[in-house]
DNA sequence: TTGTAAGCGTTATCAC
DNA sequence: GTGATAACGCTTACAA
């Protein structure tokens, strides 16, 4: 408790020697064990551990057991949309298993990506967990990455992916097809007919399936989007915020922009307000994720609720839960939330 | 690269034995060590460590060396305000600096706080950045952390606070005071005279510093603010949604209010706008921190801009540039930022 | 400069 | 059940 200054730490031989029992005994008791310790010991080791204020050395136990017992969480970045919701899930499963986390960004590069797998590999964690969509195509850095994570898995650890199918590890996804799929559905049967995309980057995944999300729940109700109705721009709010002004530029006729995410969307609210227009009035607008901190912008903002708290917790049990099984995917889906950004359309 | 599978991680002994020289020549050769090593076998043993892809432990490295180089950041929570510029002002500088950043949550609380850190110190990490406001009075729990931290101190780590001063550990500060008094004095300035202050709990330290400021400030103008026009509330949205609903209640004469953070500012907004009062014309808002995510609410927020990011750069810095002196102390400031929130009074 | 060998703190094996 | 003792992977005197 009161370490004299500049101590070194306080070791378990310290703990072993204090209570009179051998180091083995004292590993035994502090730490789990098959093993069973007399209660004797038990107790006059604990009581010697307190005593000395003695915090187990992971990174010994790490390396006499081959592995250590934290978890990593490779994120795209810290402002991401997701970040703050997946990491909570995460965070929250992890404590309630008694398991440390270590963070890192990836910065929404491949490369990084990989990188960041590497020098986690040599952390030796139970597990890494993977947030963050990947590529249309298959690029250099994308495939380095997953290289990577093989590697890792094979020297024992854990992998496991919150992203879109495909990739060969356990992977829990959100289903953004029908996320997007539904909320155009909704919409048009609202009346919406004339609608634009603000499509995000052509190459992230996760914007080409919501695209495609969109454009088949319009085409099921029999509205087509002319490809001068979508925009592709940056997944974030200045990437809506230029699109709506592409949009506006091109004159579009649209009563209803679709954002591949709620931020895209926020960004597009902003641009359309500042041409003068009244919102919804002049022009509805709905997005995907409802973004908890979103959630005072107005007109309050139709989007999809996406789970991905949940996410973040199945993506932990995946990880806590081992098997030898071929790589388990958890897919889950998202429910759409009417809000005052697409009123119904009564007379126009 | 492509290793068979199952197979154990590729160890230094295995890079040294194939490049054909002892383990510590491979050591010295790989990683920085004040020998020199032959550039013959420096070369062969970057080519073995390639080949073999060779990936150090780091586990084992911190077992030798008695501690680990990476850095573990400690946060309020995900969803804090600060969380995010904070961490990604800490993280920007850790990969400068090529250091891993191990984050974690103390959820607001001192106790978590203090075991977060306990658990902390078992991974040896080459120093703890803790992020977070404190309490105004001391707690147990806040004792027991500073325990916690001087013991790691004590064994060799380095602490850095970002937080109020006072803490017996380097500390970044960010003038809560000043940044409020200015803010008041400015909309002082601009005519507002009857002023109700959204205040936070009562028992933390950034809330209380806050208040003061606002009080200060106005009064320096010759603005009072009476007892009924400083309403405590959580630190959050739902804090600010709340507590205007009760200054509403009170039927307290206001023209302007004072929200100790952005983020209760846009909960007031949001509860105002509920009430059917037009915005900024019947209230004028003002927060602080000027959060990077609510820069799209409407009316658009005045606020003071707080150098978040820059003070995790300079956590790091200190964190990373030990020194024997006494605690150091870097302090910084903000800057006023007036938008739509509190137009001027002209004539009412 | 290089190699040998002794640690670092912990766990696992194996006798007792 | 307990305790020597040998790992674990790496670093670092100390010799050569």
């Amino acid at each position: 408790m009161d370490t004299p200054s500049g101590s070194a730490p306080v070791t378990l031989e310290d703990v072993a020697r204090r209570a009179g029992v051998s180091p083995a005994t004292a590993s035994r008791a502090l730490n789990g064990s098959a093993r069973k310790v007399r209660d004797e010991y038990q107790a006059r080791v604990h009581a010697a551990a307190v005593e000395l204020g003695y915090i187990a050395n992971t990174a010994a136990q790490a390396v006499a057991r081959g592995r250590g017992d934290h978890l990593a969480l490779v994120v795209n970045g810290i402002n991401d949309d997701y970040f703050s919701p997946v990491a909570a899930g995460v965070l929250k499963a992890a404590e309630a298993a008694d398991r440390m986390v270590t963070m890192i960004s990836s910065r929404n590069s491949a490369q990084q990506a990989a990188r960041v797998v590497s020098t986690l590999r040599s952390q030796r964690p139970r597990a890494i967990v993977l947030a963050g969509g990947r590529s249309v195509a298959s690029t250099f850095w994308e495939e380095r990455l997953v290289e990577e994570l093989a590697a890792f898995q094979d020297e024992g650890g854990r992998v496991v992916a919150i992203s879109e199918e495909g990739m060969p590890f356990d992977t829990v996804s959100l289903d953004n097809v029908s996320a997007a799929r539904d909320l155009a559905a909704t919409l048009a049967d609202l009346g919406y007919r004339r609608v634009t995309i603000l499509a995000g980057p052509a190459d992230a995944r996760t914007a080409h399936d919501r695209v495609q999300g969109f454009t088949a729940g319009l085409a099921e109700r029999g509205v087509e989007v002319p490809p001068s109705g979508v925009i592709h721009c940056g997944f974030d709010r200045d990437g809506g915020y230029s699109a709506a002004g592409e949009c506006l530029r091109r004159r579009v006729p649209a009563e209803l922009v679709l954002a591949i995410s709620d931020t895209v969307a926020v960004g597009a609210l902003a641009r359309f307000r500042e041409a003068g227009m009244s919102l919804p009035g002049d022009m509805a607008v709905a997005g995907i994720d409802d973004v908890a901190v979103l959630r005072d912008v107005t007109p309050a903002l139709t989007t999809v609720r996406l789970p991905w708290p949940e996410a973040g917790r199945a993506a932990l049990d995946l990880a806590l839960r081992p098997t030898d099984a071929q790589p388990r995917l958890v897919r889950m889906t998202g429910h759409v939330v009417l809000r005052e950004s697409t009123p119904g359309i009564e007379g126009r």
